[in-house]
RNA sequence: GCGGGCGUAGCGUAGUGGUUAACGCGUCUGAUUGUGGCUCAGAAGAUCGUGGGUUCGAAUCCCACCGCUCGCCCCA
């Protein structure tokens, strides 16, 4: 019998690692709130025409990375592949634009995409995902960033920058990718065999290429950020100078693309300073002003953003954020001999009542034995009920760090007096 | 999807053709009656990722598969 191990790109989240976790999820929860966002949860899978229809069915994680399966009835229904499309889907579903606009959310959601793993990168991940609906303010763009960049100070992640773009509205940058593929048109042999595909694929991309074939016209080519449609233009100005007076630290990248069709106007990533890899982005985002007409709804602006908790914590790990796993008892309950169990449980019922972590030793080992479990524990007051203790009705209160002597106290009162002796220490 | 590296007890490693595969950490037990951490002693724990092949003989060489990892692609 082969042994079972968990799927290829999935992962055990270890008791060593929760610290990390619950950080970062206590971090998001703060953050949010702190920006006047409200949670939402989503279902797992979603009728896989929500992203097909929502992140584009051109797109490399619709086309190629997608979980897509029929269920038993019928349905074709995919693994959540990215959170935006899911949540619009819902603040359709659930007439938000009736709710006091604009309508802020979001989430932590696990996303499923097939892809090749690596470091960072899974094939499944969770997402702190947050989207403004209704609105096309640019002060909300540089909000949505601004608790982006909040999110990562208060989890101690240093060295890193927001990378801004825009991609104009929707007709302007039909325009300018035409004139784009007119400039490359009469070299188009002379480029990487990748950059000859995205010619046609997704001729925006060629400015994002690596290949030295292809960086000499690069540089000459006309670049999106310099000629901005007005209304796109002035909309890119007031969000640089909104994030300049939130004190991010963004630089704008001409060549800054991504990878969904949905985007227009401001589109941006986080990426550490000292990371060329391109799976080291840990958040990125922008607005999608045609998404939600995409979706059936009525026209509503929208922008929101996905940040990868596996590659945050990868990153407070770069930054030297450490966390000591909590204790997993406060007190530890020795106990060995006829009717010491059933004395065991009743103290540890008394202890939880009052709020105290309890843990019961195993009382066919040896107090030594049991005594080594609660330091492993991390207790800081060992109970000790053994036969003695018990024809006498007390128990022992052992102190497992500083100078105190054990005492014994009455079995009835055990409780009481370790709560006294923890709150006091 | 393409190319490179790696896979030995729970974890980290040594061992590169020749006895019962070694060490550290961890786990368990004990160091005179029932007392933790430090120390000491002992024990358990490995079909050497899986399957096939070469060989008198394979952890070691070859092939395939699985997984991890690095780069590309793409993304968080």
């Amino acid at each position: 019998m082969p042994r079972f191990q968990a799927p290829r790109g999935t992962q055990d989240v270890l008791p060593a690692m929760q610290p990390y976790w619950q950080a970062v999820l206590d971090a998001v929860r703060e953050v949010a709130r702190l920006h006047g966002f409200q949670r939402v949860d989503t279902p797992m899978f979603e009728d896989a025409g929500v992203f097909e229809k929502g992140s584009g069915d051109t797109t490399d994680i619709v086309e190629k990375e997608m979980y897509v399966f029929e269920d038993r009835g019928g349905d074709r229904l995919a693994l959540t592949p990215e959170g935006t499309p899911a949540i619009v889907r819902a603040y359709l579903e659930h007439g938000m634009g009736s709710w006091p606009q604009p309508v802020r959310l979001y989430t932590t959601h696990p996303m499923f995409r097939y892809d090749r793993p690596q470091k960072g990168r899974y094939r499944q991940h969770t997402q702190f995902d947050a989207e403004v609906l209704g609105s096309a303010d640019p002060l909300v763009d540089a909000e949505v960033i601004t608790m982006l960049w909040r999110l990562y100070g208060m989890l101690g992640i240093r060295g890193i920058t927001v990378r801004l773009g825009s991609l104009d509205d929707l007709e302007p940058r039909r325009a300018y990718v035409e004139r784009l593929k007119e400039y490359y048109r009469p070299f188009l042999g002379r480029l990487s065999e990748d950059s000859q595909r995205r010619f046609e694929r997704n001729p925006l991309r060629l400015l994002d290429s690596k290949d030295e074939r292809d960086l000499p016209y690069k540089e000459a080519a006309p670049k999106l950020v310099d000629q901005l449609s007005p209304a796109a233009r002035e909309h890119h100005e007031a969000v640089q100078a909104a994030l300049a007076a939130a004190g991010v630290r963004f630089a704008v990248d001409p060549l800054l693309v991504r990878g969904l069709d949905y985007y227009n106007r401001t589109v941006f990533e986080v990426v550490p300073d000292d990371d060329e890899r391109a799976q080291g982005t840990i958040g990125g985002g922008g607005r999608y002003d045609g998404l939600v007409e995409l979706l059936g709804g009525p026209p509503t602006p929208g922008i929101g953003f996905g940040t990868g908790i596996e590659r945050i914590i990868l990153e407070m790990q770069k930054n030297g954020v450490v966390f000591e796993p909590a204790p997993a008892a406060e007190a530890f309950i020795v106990h060995r001999g006829e009717g010491s169990g059933p004395a065991a449980v009743r103290l540890a019922a008394a202890l939880r009542d009052r709020g105290i972590a309890a843990v019961i030793g195993e009382g066919g080992r040896s107090f030594k034995a049991q005594l080594r479990s609660a330091n492993a524990a991390g207790a800081r007051l060992a109970i000790i009920i053994g036969e003695d203790e018990l024809a006498k009705g007390v128990a022992l209160l052992k102190p497992l760090e500083g100078e105190s002597e054990q005492a014994a106290v009455p079995l009835e009162q055990a409780a009481e007096a370790a709560e006294a002796r923890l709150r006091a220490g």
